[in-house]
DNA sequence: CCGACCAAGATTGTCGACACTTTTTAGTTT
DNA sequence: AAACTAAAAAGTGTCGACAATCTTGGTCGG
């Protein structure tokens, strides 16, 4: 609940490697730097392993082993780990041990609905709350998002990555703490490990960007209501195209 | 996700104490007892703590005190702790230690307006996917309420356990686990803990009652659109309700 | 008298070692 | 040869100790 604000590209600063700066030979002892534990940097650095799939879904973690390949001993990687079981990134079960979780079709249908509806209830509330900065800064995206669009007309379109940050920007603006985290530093990674490992560019091209511009503009006319009807038809519309793709695969 | 089937007050076997059995002597490492580590038990009993205001809202927790108290090591607390940071029942900070959340009128409006959200969309899934078993189940607890609010009529009512009851089960009968892991395994906590420690023994009687009939109805009839409308608008009752009970008090 | 600096105490983060469980492997029996 | 049993190997859960950090109380200077 605490870092409301966050850059949806990954604020952590942290590259390839959770150790930051030299990185071996720790005697015994030399915990957080930078107002950062070290568990916190190897939660980082895993999450995103999973997210873009370096570590396989469904496969199993061992203790030993990661803890072996960040130099880091089984405690703080296991904290590490709780983390990761908090996102449902991971599956811990008492003396067996951690796999990643299964991408299963079902699991990514009921993201979307869950995500239907507490999309929408931000996209409402951000209607009825939003501040003059989160007008200013959703008008800036729409415009950089309508120049890529220009540029690539016709390929893959605005890259997932776009579609983050609107999505992103919107959750902000609704200035409710408890679905900021929910959405932001929750769901969304999920979400992400979704796109990245099944693959999926939308190929809604324009259409998305035409549906996003309808819902900023019910946001500035300050008109919750429609606001957030656009956004459950915008994510209803997303899932049916999914769940299209996927039925024609089987 | 996973235990999807869990009864509302509260699944777990343990009493009082955490250390389940014979308490003391441990001279170290004995460990899972039970399909349950020392760390999930720890984890329990510091919740239920924690719900029902044992630990007070917003007091500093001390791990060396608390790990003396239940004869624990201070690792296996550790663990304890950080569950209960991803139930965003207390707040770590790095170097500084853990504190219990507070309990901010703020912050129980917030948790009003994602319960709107996500139980209303749980209804709607429930009237579209329940099964019959979750029929004779919703029908069966309807029976049972009504005979509790004709004894107690005028008193208290339908004790915040019956109001508990019916949304646990809406929200099962969705059959979406990551709704009802969303909803059950973390959220009803913190609504707990806002109901046991600001006492709102909701005065809207028998009037929650006849609205919880007819969402029911809506679910029977299977009408998802319907079950969802009259669910956000039984919730933003209660919602304004609170809303204007703390207006009073201040 | 107030604010800044400093030292002692307490608290958190990290580590390596040990106990118990689960899984794997080797051996024996039917 | 397949299956059951038993031992060993690997892995997880728990603990106590140590190092770095934060906090507290006191002291000094302005």
């Amino acid at each position: 609940m605490e870092s409301a604000k966050h850059q949806p590209s990954d604020t952590s600063g942290l590259a390839a490697s959770a150790r930051q700066g030299e990185a071996s030979n720790a005697p015994a002892g030399k915990p957080a730097r930078g107002t950062q534990s070290l568990a916190d940097r190897l939660f980082l650095s895993l999450r995103k392993d999973i997210v873009e799939g370096r570590i396989a879904a469904g496969s199993k973690i061992s203790e030993p082993e990661l803890a072996r390949r960040f130099d880091a001993s089984r405690g703080s990687l296991r904290e590490a780990l709780m983390r990761l079981e908090s996102l449902s990134l991971i599956e811990r079960k008492v003396n067996v041990g951690a796999r990643v979780v299964e991408l299963t079709e079902r699991g990514l249908l009921e993201i979307y609905d869950v995500r239907e509806a507490l999309e929408g209830m931000a996209c409402r509330l951000a209607a009825e709350n939003r501040s003059e900065e989160d007008l200013v800064e959703l008008r800036q995206m729409l415009n950089r998002h309508e120049q890529q669009e220009e540029l690539k007309k016709g390929t893959a379109y605005y890259q997932p990555e776009g579609d983050f940050d609107f999505h992103f920007r919107i959750v902000q603006a609704s200035h409710n703490d408890l679905l900021i985290d929910t959405l932001c530093n929750k769901l969304y990674y999920r979400v992400r490990m979704y796109r990245y490992q099944l693959g999926m560019a939308s190929p809604r091209a324009h259409r998305a960007f035409r549906e996003h511009s309808h819902i900023i503009e019910a946001i500035e006319a300050g008109d919750g209501e429609l606001a957030e009807i656009l956004m459950r038809r915008h994510i209803r519309a997303s899932r049916s195209n999914i769940e299209n793709k996927l039925s024609q695969q089987n």
